[in-house]
DNA sequence: TCATTAATTGCCC
DNA sequence: GGGCAATTAATGA
């Protein structure tokens, strides 16, 4: 089966045999999800839990004033919609693929029997969990007490952590991205983001068109997320 | 080509 | 910095 040799690197399944990954993964359905659609929405019944296997996600909540705000990215190879692991059954957030996307997707009752079964798995799916609470908890205080400049340094360079492809003017963030995403992910105003864009690229650090941006001077960037006054 | 969606800029708070 | 409006640019049907 194909998508056994895709996943079989990942360390998800480290302690998982040949013929129980085989297994595993004939329990899951492959879901193709067309760009700007939804994998589900927040407060839905949390059915099953996904894997990516190509593309990238946005995880998007409403505020209660009703604005849109991008708690995060999700990249290929990552594990979502994972509500059993925080003690949920329903999702606390919309899944919106950015680009075309693939997932498999197992249902949630199988959660806890591959979890107690694999530790390579539990481990991968706390981590998972653990690191997804301290970006909140950063981007908590982030908001709260830093600079917009800084904040949105900060946001692309965790972009370009996550989807940062090599070109050959610098760093390419590999997903189609609006100055609205950016200011929806700092909780600054769009005309914020295209005025800092549009100064970075004065300045050489970036260069950007629509929907793409390229970080051209990284580390100059990542100057402008230590200090930032 | 036209309609739609994104991005920029200037002005004011 | 944010809000708004006008303008321009890119894109996709």
């Amino acid at each position: 089966m194909l998508d056994v040799a895709l996943i079989s690197n990942l360390p998800n399944f480290d302690d998982f045999s040949r013929p129980e990954l085989e297994a595993f993964i004939s329990q899951s359905r492959a879901r193709h999800v067309k760009k700007n659609e939804y994998f589900f929405s927040e407060g839905d019944p949390a059915e099953c839990f996904y894997l990516l296997l190509d593309g990238y996600i946005r995880v998007v909540r409403i505020s209660p004033a009703g604005e849109q705000v991008i708690v995060r990215y999700i990249a290929s190879n990552e594990l979502f919609g994972i509500a059993h692991a925080i003690g949920r059954d329903t999702y606390p957030a919309n899944a919106i693929a950015t680009v075309d996307c693939v997932a498999l997707a197992w249902p949630m009752s199988l959660w806890n029997k591959t979890v107690q079964k694999h530790p390579s798995f539990a481990q991968v799916a706390n981590s998972t969990v653990g690191s997804r609470l301290m970006d909140v908890q950063e981007r908590v205080i982030e908001l709260a007490t830093e600079q917009v400049e800084h904040r949105v340094a900060m946001a692309l360079m965790n972009l370009v952590k996550q989807t940062g492809k090599e070109v050959e003017e610098g760093i390419l963030i590999d997903i189609p991205l609006t100055r609205q995403d950016v200011s929806d992910m700092t909780g600054t105003t769009l005309h914020t983001v295209s005025r800092l864009l549009s100064g970075w690229e004065q300045s050489g650090l970036v260069k950007s068109s629509r929907k793409r941006v390229i970080v051209t001077n990284k580390e100059k960037l990542l100057a402008l997320t230590t200090n930032g006054r």
